[in-house]
DNA sequence: GAATTGGCTTTTGTCTACAGTTTACCGAGC
DNA sequence: GCTCGGTAAACTGTAGACAAAAGCCAATTC
């Protein structure tokens, strides 16, 4: 039994560095969604672990799970190349990405309380200053909040630890095109809400669908463009 | 052009050993699945290399992936440790699972050929032999190979990829009372191939749920066994 | 002149060694 | 008798070194 009479969570926790492979990680992560490393791109152990200022080892235990998780291409002695997306394979994630968060939309629908809807609210506002603002990125942060705190509304971990990898690299490919989407995106997100509060699971569903399914079609329209 | 006059696809491609990684990640999810090593269990690197002949190195590489696919939990500076399923996951997966599943039968119906159809009923009656004959393992695997079989029909890499990782946890999971399911499972996918031979995903869609629906209720009525 | 073969360079795959951290145990003090 | 502090062992995290495989370029031969 904790008998020290400290009040829980106010302890800063005093951060620690985290294992080196995680740094890593989210270093050459964030490298390749930035386009800094290019798709196609061959990428050399020793020469990331020279730029990066640490061994082989951990450059190599981030590249491995890069590979498990589609970013890289690992050609066996050959080395890790930056995955280059097809058409093909875009369409693929939107499908599936469709699916993940319909679902979550429809338990967010069964399970959210006050507070979360609140939240919801609160990021949906944020979200439309943004909108007002100009500040793109700012909108674009606020979107991927805005779904992770359905994601989170819904109660399955499982489900939100693929939808937020498959989430990320729909991103990825997506970013360029993100820009076009603007209010109209936050109308569809008010929608949600609407039916979460509402907690009619088939209409929060169905909108989440439909608001994906947009975005599927603002990326097909631009490959004409 | 290659002009050795070789009758092309005669040559064995010799095997080759493939990065060892590989094969202790296999052998590894095969100690676990099995469960040789279970859920808890201390997982020691030096230890596992020894017993493997093998360096620390591609045991290290192997826990890592086996981490991010939720296999083993890797608590930092401390080790890996084999993941302890519990209930709610197991429910959270086999949600997740049914909706990956169901529209994957969705995608089937819409894209099936001939042979593919004519591939699902063989595999069906392979199964339902498995069944009459009482070989347990065959049937589990036979169902497996069923359900990998309509992934691929279905024409979503991303999507099968997925799938087949969640599935694999169900199965580990569900192993246990694998056995129960009998006959019945075999009924349930002969109307899976009817609605997909008469492409209608509406109806392929509702039997893949709730035949994935029902092995979720075999699994909790074995709880309260 | 073209194709092939040989050697060279680069990069990965694996192993061994060392440092840092955590945990458990044991003894001393209150 | 219980708690606190120190010490030691074990394991992980990281780094560096060595060997093997693949790609490339040049030299050679037909």
């Amino acid at each position: 039994m904790l008998s020290t009479g400290l009040p829980l969570g106010t302890v800063p926790k005093l951060e620690r560095p985290g294992p080196l492979r995680e740094r890593v990680y989210e270093a050459l992560l964030e490298l390749i969604t930035t386009r800094a490393l290019r798709p196609g791109q061959h990428l050399v152990e020793s020469e990331l672990a020279g730029h990066l200022g640490v061994s082989r080892q951990p450059v190599r235990e981030a590249l491995q799970r890069l590979n498990t998780e589609g970013w890289v291409d690992l050609r066996p002695a050959q080395g890790a190349f930056v995955h280059e997306p097809t058409e093909e394979e875009a369409d693929q994630l939107l499908t599936v990405r469709t699916l993940l968060e319909a679902e979550a939309a429809r338990l967010a629908a069964a399970h959210a309380g006050t507070a979360g809807i609140a939240a919801l609210e609160e990021l949906c506002a944020k979200g439309e200053s943004a909108v007002a603002d100009g500040d793109v990125d700012l909108v674009v942060a606020t979107n991927a909040a805005f779904h992770a705190k359905v994601m989170e509304l819904a109660g399955n971990v499982v489900l939100a630890e693929l939808a937020g990898q498959v989430d990320r690299r729909v991103r990825w490919y997506y970013t360029p095109v993100a820009r076009q989407r603007g209010i109209q995106s936050w109308i569809e997100h008010r929608d949600l809400i609407a039916a979460i509060v509402a907690r009619d699971g088939a209409r929060a569903t169905e909108v989440m669908r439909a608001h994906t399914e947009h975005t599927r079609k603002t990326y097909h329209e631009r490959e004409q463009g």
